[in-house]
DNA sequence: GCACCTCGAGTTCC
DNA sequence: CTCGAGGTGC
């Protein structure tokens, strides 16, 4: 778009642009001749136009934003002053006055088709065939792009000069909607076709809000009590059918061009050969194309290039629902040409949904290990992303009625991070006048005890410590904290239901000979649940305590606790003050403390387990890794992805027996990030904030340099066949 | 009093 | 992974 050599021009243009703006007024701005205002605006949106460029499509700025207001709100000052040099496509001209009334409907220069769908690699080798069919060739050259899932828009120049932009309606008419067109600042005003022998053109793109602008933007209607948009692509067409641009200018919105409609005096086909080049003359004149648009010598190529990108689509900001394959040379477009609704030179290869529409039969409470009550929606079973759900939490009450869930609503399921589904949000609009409010249970649903919400907290809680649920959920828990491997959801159930267990010390009492008995176990099953369940009470000191279940004290506050007190004893006699003076620890978890060993059940628990053989104190390891030397000291690390050497728990582990602290979300202070294979959000944060970031072989690297003064360490990477 | 960070708790499907 | 809430430091 800019050469090297205009871009210099440029910015010394800016500088002196900058210098003489400085410190002026309105009666300075008026003092001038017509003359001299008209240079000096055509100067400043040049510039602008420039700087725009540069921020909007490039997404590279090269001066500061208050310096770029300084620049523009000259222009203002001195269009204010001159009303007779202001021109249609200057950039003070992005925002018209509001309206009431419709948008005008508009015929399309050229029709906007949709393309066929296709699903998978077969369907495309298909679509592949047929092509070179009726083309009567064997080689086809394709080029693929992003399919953003926004509006589509059509946008007219005539000599340079945007004119006109249409929504896509039926393909043949659309609205009018060029007020709010203008205010997107990667759609310029006026584009250098001229260059090109175009004088009159009708460009294809899409409008689409960016992920990131999409967050905030429904952050701040959450806010304001407002309803939310499903996803950036319902965001964007809202926005688009506002009636005041400046409001849609304030939204954030962007634009990708992707297509030539239609031109003259250059044709498509004669004049412009390949759609590659059609993407290149748009970029050369200062659009936003697509940021994937690679030629691809067959369709073997296109698929490998397409399953990459649903592989990466995760990381862009913007929001695309799969990806086009077109057919590169032009003028095989026109040999190829349309069916009744598609044409047959391109089609779309749809990722697999993120988002499905099913209805909400039902909403079940489920009992938490600290008695919290989780609203879980019961779905009609849909496809999302290649599973099928059926069960979405919900959160908490609250969460329903801000988002006005109601049983018998279609919901909008999504899957976040690709795994965990959610409810987005109910369709309205299909509504019968049948769905039925959701109740919050006003008693236990497990053991009927009456539940108890406090004033400023979200969740409801059934405040029954003997629940049953809670008891169930506990044990989990232990076995989860303690590594018991064998103790988990199914053996927990079948131990209660058989009633061997009524507290948790009962598991240490287990009897072989009865476990042997239960359906679907035999002997080798009972032997290791029961040597698993055995060897926990060589779990460091800090686990036993986490694995108490103290509202508030998990893994972390654990390990501040065994530092503090060497054994159970000593905790327990702590006084609240004692207890909130630990860095870590305030006034609410302190009181959680105190008030759990107050509770009768869980000092009886207690000696229960004691008298099993369960010792509540710092093991010899313990102590002794005070003494450790502690290379990583101070250290913040964050593991993201997967790695191939180490599960998650264990590298988390060597970095804390180095003295390093393992956290889990990205920050200023976090020190590096190791990152793995698929890496999640949490790479994106660190580049965003500058953070180092190394990898797996990197890692492993750093750790075997450090174990040669660490036994531990080096034990661990022996086992691992590392060293 | 507020912003920022950290921690805990709860969660789907296979 | 995400949300809510506790803790800390300005």
């Amino acid at each position: 778009m800019y050469a090297t050599a205009e871009e210099k021009e440029l910015q010394q243009l800016t500088d002196k642009l900058l210098e003489l703006v400085e410190g002026k007024d309105e009666n300075y701005w008026k003092s001038l001749s017509t003359e001299e205002a008209s240079k000096i605006a055509e100067d400043l949106r040049k510039v602008i136009r420039y700087h725009d460029y540069k921020y909007y499509v490039q997404a590279n700025p090269v001066i500061s934003d208050y310096q770029y207001d300084k620049l523009f709100h000259a222009l203002e000052a001195l269009e204010r002053a001159h009303p007779e040099i202001v021109t249609p496509d200057s950039p003070t001209q992005r925002i018209s006055p509001a309206f009431t009334g419709e948008f005008e409907k508009v015929k399309h220069l050229a029709e906007m088709t949709s393309l066929e769908n296709t699903y998978s690699a077969d369907d495309l080798r298909e679509w592949d065939k047929r092509v070179k069919q009726l083309l009567g060739v064997d080689e086809v050259e394709y080029i693929v792009e992003p399919k953003f899932d926004g509006a589509s828009i059509e946008l007219v120049y005539e000599d340079d000069i945007l004119v006109r932009g249409v929504t896509r309606g039926d393909g043949i008419v659309g609205e009018d909607i060029t007020m709010n067109v203008k205010t997107i600042k990667s759609i310029p005003l006026r584009a250098d076709f001229s260059k090109h022998g175009i004088k009159r053109i009708s460009v294809r793109g899409e409008i689409v809000m960016p992920k990131s602008v999409f967050e905030k933007l429904n952050k701040e209607r959450e806010k304001q009590g407002l309803s939310l948009f499903a996803n950036p692509r319902n965001a964007a067409a809202g926005t688009l059918r506002l009636k005041n641009p400046a409001e849609v200018a304030k939204r954030g919105l962007d634009c990708y061009t992707y297509q030539i409609l239609y031109s003259e005096p250059v044709k498509l086909c004669k004049d412009i050969k390949t759609q590659k080049q059609a993407l290149e003359i748009l970029a050369d004149c200062g659009f936003k194309t697509p940021p994937i648009q690679k030629v691809c010598k067959d369709i073997e190529e296109v698929i490998e290039t397409v399953l990459k990108a649903q592989k990466e689509r995760e990381s862009w900001d913007f929001e695309a629902d799969g990806m086009v394959v077109k057919v590169n040379d032009i003028c095989a477009w026109e040999k190829l040409g349309e069916t009744l609704h598609h044409p047959r030179w391109a089609v779309a290869y749809k990722f697999p949904a993120k988002q499905a529409v099913t209805k909400l039969l039902d909403v079940v409470w489920q009992v938490g290990r600290t008695g919290a009550l989780t609203p879980v929606a019961i779905l009609e079973p849909v496809e999302v992303g290649g599973v099928v759900v059926s069960r979405a939490s919900l959160f908490n009450p609250d969460l329903i009625k801000q988002k006005d869930i109601r049983i018998g609503d279609y919901v909008i399921v999504e899957r976040a991070g690709e795994t965990i589904p959610y409810i987005v949000a109910p369709v309205k609009e299909r509504r019968t006048g049948e769905e039925k409010p959701v109740e919050v249970p006003t008693h236990c649903p497990v053991c009927g005890a009456p539940i108890v919400k406090e004033l400023d907290e979200a969740v409801p809680r059934c405040p029954n410590i003997n629940c049953p649920a809670q008891l169930k959920e506990h044990l989990i828990y232990w076995g989860k904290v303690l590594d018991i491997k064998g103790l988990g959801e199914s053996t927990a159930n079948t131990l209660l239901k058989k009633g061997f267990v009524k507290s948790i010390a009962d598991i240490y009492y287990l009897d072989k000979n009865e476990l042997v008995k239960l359906p679907g176990w035999g002997l080798k099953k009972a032997e290791n649940l029961l040597t698993q369940i055995e060897k926990s009470k060589e779990a460091p000191f800090y686990k036993k305590i986490t694995a108490l279940g103290i509202r508030h004290v998990g893994e972390k506050t654990a390990q501040l606790l065994a530092k503090k007190f060497k054994n159970l004893e000593e905790l327990m006699n702590a006084s609240f003050s004692e207890l909130a003076s630990i860095p870590g620890i305030g006034p609410i978890t302190a009181t959680s403390i105190k008030n759990f060993f107050k509770a009768e059940q869980n000092v009886e628990m207690i000696k229960e387990l004691e008298k099993a053989g369960f010792k509540f104190e710092r093991t010899p390891e313990e102590e002794m890794e005070e003494q450790l030397p502690k290379p990583l000291e101070g250290q913040n690390v964050v593991f993201t992805g997967e790695l191939e050497h180490f599960k998650r728990k264990e590298a988390q582990h060597l970095i804390e027996l180095l003295g390093g602290n393992p956290t889990n979300s990205v920050t200023r202070k976090t020190s590096f990030v190791v990152v793995g294979e698929n890496p999640g959000s949490k790479l994106a944060k660190a580049q965003k904030l500058g953070i180092k970031t190394i990898n797996e072989q990197e890692f492993v690297e750093l750790l075997k340099k450090y174990a040669e003064n660490n036994e531990e360490v080096k034990r661990i990477l022996q086992e691992k066949g590392i060293l």
